[in-house]
Parts: structure tokens; C-alpha cells; sequence
DNA sequence: TTCCATAGTATTGTTGACAATTATCAACAG
DNA sequence: CTGTTGATAATTGTCAACAATACTATGGAA
């Protein structure tokens, strides 16, 4: 198999690049173009688009090539809901933390980067610092199946977001996140529970499925030229 | 990219066979052995092992090949608490579905089966049925994205049970699956969160880790030559 | 002007060839 | 008998070539 750092390390640069917005839902990814741009060779990006697809950010069409993929509106729904799952029951685990207060630092101050990087108007900042704050958040549990888990979450809310998100709104609130942090510090259990419940109920909330269908990329692409 | 049917296809076979124990972990799968038994090419070999590397049932080592992976006991531990993390999420979702007892009909049926199985000494229906019955129960709860990780986790579930079961014991009972849906279709919340937690306590027990550690696979091979 | 057919272009799908690396085996020396 | 070395076989890694399919542009007809 062709080495797995090269494969790796454009599955890395394609997920950042939907994290951060920057490869939109619907976007084809023509193998020749990631070909030249990656400065690899096809089989590398055969590899790559393999596993993409099967985490179900890129879609492969027969004969037509890769697409990043347009979660519908039951994807997005069962998405939260994994997400309320997952980040729910991680919370006992992380109140149980030894140095708990130490372990949160890190995360407070990604917080106030948030803040800082929102107020800037640096949007790509923002995003990335809001998704890597749950990835963090379930990171501190020390468990790598349920951090990989999270990542994938992440990346595919990314996509959501990018389909459906309100222009002008901010999907996922960092004032949000500071009241997590702060129920998480006091060990306030039923408080950090609903804090983060209604922290994604209300990142589900904000999407707008009338706002905007997943379209078929023919329809898409069509319309364009 | 190849027809992802092929693809897809032999994902399927290789983790049925890795369910199945029919693969053990630290096997070698060869390239072209595949190509013949599957009667692919090698391409498609190539794809499906890329994203079977991707979802950790198989390890692709450099210039050596592709091995059936040896999940060690920080990856055995992460894998059950994950599980308990996520089956006892969805547990709630489960006592609020509209007709429980009619939905949980045929999961008493696979209990019956599992048992059965046992009875006749059928190891690969057994472990099959006793997989499937997780699985079946979180898809009772309709979300595909926790469903798809669930099938993730039971899989890897399979190499660890390979790895680190004690041989002449049962590692997943239909009894305790049993108890499980009885006071699933009673509605007694308490009573099912303990005993699905109990049970997958129980599963993680009941492996063996002073029974084998993951072997280097030169060492492995070596001795059997 | 619009619509349709055709040709040309772009891209994906597949295979084979060959280079590179590792594994295996045979022969020989001690 | 064991250990070492070299040759050969097996397998992985990579790329190129070509077939197949889809897309786009152009010209002609209505």
C-alpha cells in the first residue's frame, strides 16, 4: 500500500479544509486537481477519497468523481443526537478528572481565543477553535475511541453547518462554552448536564433546513455555468 | 474511483469474516490472495483496505503488507467504555419508543437463537447473533450515525474477544441479554442502565489480558515456521 | 432565437508493467 | 548441527497507458 503518511496526510488536509469552511457541502474533487495541489500521485488520492467516503465526508459517484458530501436533514438530526450522546456521558468522566481545574485551563483559554478570534472577525480562527473545543473537552477523558469519534462528529457538524447555517449568526456560541467550563469547575453535575444539552439543541436549532436543500450536484452545477 | 459496490463488498466480507473469527487478529491478508478469493482487482483490494485501516480492523505496515489488527488493552478499554458510553445512552431513547414491546419481539427471537446456537455447539452463529444483538438494539433508536459506530465498535468488539478470550468460556451471555430486554420491555429505567452496564462490565472481565498480549507479528510468524 | 446532434475534451476506471523491498531457501563454512 | 551469505521468489509501491464514461462546446436545422 502506498505509504500511509502520504494517505494520512491528505485525509488531514481535506478534513481541515472542510473544518474550516474552505471546501464547501457539493464541491467536487477532481483526483487530478488534488493530484497537482497535494503533489501526490492518483493512487495516493484514491486512498484517501476511500476513507473520506466511508466516513461519509466525501461522496464517491460512479463515473462522476468525489463531491464533498450534503448531509439531509436526517443526518444532521441523527448527528446531534450522537453528539448530545457522546458529549453527555463523557461529563461524569471528566467530573471525576483528579487535577480538574488544571485540565481546564487549556480549554478556558481557547474560549477567550474564540472571543478574541469572533470579535476579529477571523472567521476561519473561530470555527476551528469552536470545533476543536469539544474535541478537547471529550479529549481530556483519555479515551482515543471516543476522541476519534468526536473528530468525526466534528467534521461532519462542520459540513451541517456549512449547508444550513444562518448567514450572520453564530452556530456555536462561546459564551456557551464558558458556562460549560464553569459548571464543569464547580463539579455542578445536573448543571454541566444541561449546559451542554441545550448547548447543541441550540447549535440544531440554529440550523435552517428551509434555508437551504441539499442539492443534487448536476442541478448545482448546472445552474452555474 | 472503482465501483464503490466492489468496494464495499469486500469491506463487508473481510469484517464479516473478522466478526465471524473466521480472520484472527495478526493475520496476514496478501493483496493478491484477496484479488483471487474475491476475484477483485487490486485496486479495489487497495480501497477497501484503506478504509478497514481507517476504522482500526486492520493495520497496513509499510513495504510488509496488511495484518488483521491486535487491538492492545488501552485500545480493549477505550472500546468498552465507549460501548457502555454509547449503549447506555440509547437505552433512554429505547424505553421512550412508542410500541417498545412489539419492536423488542425480534430481538427476544435472536436471544432464543443465540441460546439455541450455543446449545448445538455452533460457535460462528453464536458469536454472530450474540454480535448482531447489540447492534440490533441500538438501530432500534433510528439513528444511522449511532448505528454505523456501533457496528464500528462491535467489530473491533470481535478482535478483542479473539485476542483475549479465555477459551471454554462465553464472553457475551444471551442471559444477560435476556435480562436486558426484561426490564427494557417493563420500562424500568434503573434496572436496564445496571444491567446493560453490568453486562458489558462483565464482557470487559472476562477478558484475558495476561492470556496473550498483542504479538509482534514477525515474532508470531517466525514461531510458526 | 432555441434545440438537438456531434465532436472534442476532461475525468474516472482499470489493468499491466516494472521498481523497490522483504521474505524464503539453498549452499557452504565452521 | 548451527550460523552466515547470496540468490531467488514473493509481495508491495508506483506509475503509465488506455478504455469507458461524462461533460462541454460548436454547428446546423427548425
Amino acid at each position: 500500500m502506498q505509504s500511509n503518511g502520504e494517505v494520512e496526510r491528505l485525509y488531514r488536509e481535506i478534513i481541515d479544509a472542510v473544518i474550516d469552511q474552505r471546501l464547501r457541502p457539493g464541491v467536487k474533487l477532481t483526483e487530478t486537481v488534488l493530484c497537482e495541489v497535494f503533489s501526490c500521485s492518483r493512487s495516493t488520492v484514491r486512498s484517501a477519497l476511500a476513507q473520506l467516503e466511508h466516513d461519509r465526508i466525501v461522496e464517491l459517484l460512479p463515473n462522476r468523481g468525489a463531491y464533498v458530501a450534503q448531509p439531509d436533514i436526517k443526518e444532521t438530526r441523527d448527528v446531534f443526537e450522537a453528539r448530545r450522546m457522546v458529549e453527555g456521558s463523557v461529563l461524569d468522566k471528566l467530573l471525576a478528572l483528579p487535577n480538574r481545574d488544571q485540565q481546564l485551563e487549556p480549554l478556558e483559554q481557547m474560549v477567550q481565543q474564540e472571543r478574541a478570534a469572533f470579535e476579529r472577525h477571523d472567521r476561519v480562527s473561530w470555527i476551528r477553535l469552536s470545533n476543536a473545543f469539544h474535541v478537547q473537552l471529550v479529549r481530556l477523558a483519555q479515551n482515543n475511541v471516543l476522541t476519534e469519534w468526536m473528530n468525526s462528529l466534528c467534521s461532519r457538524t462542520s459540513l451541517i453547518i456549512g449547508l444550513y447555517d444562518k448567514p450572520g449568526h453564530s452556530v456555536c456560541s462561546f459564551d456557551e462554552h464558558e458556562q460549560i467550563l464553569l459548571y464543569l469547575a464547580r463539579g455542578d453535575r445536573e448543571g454541566v448536564q444541561r449546559a451542554m444539552r441545550q448547548h447543541l439543541l441550540d447549535c440544531e436549532q440554529r440550523m435552517h433546513f428551509e434555508n437551504r436543500n441539499p442539492q443534487d450536484p448536476w442541478t448545482m452545477f448546472h445552474r452555474q455555468s
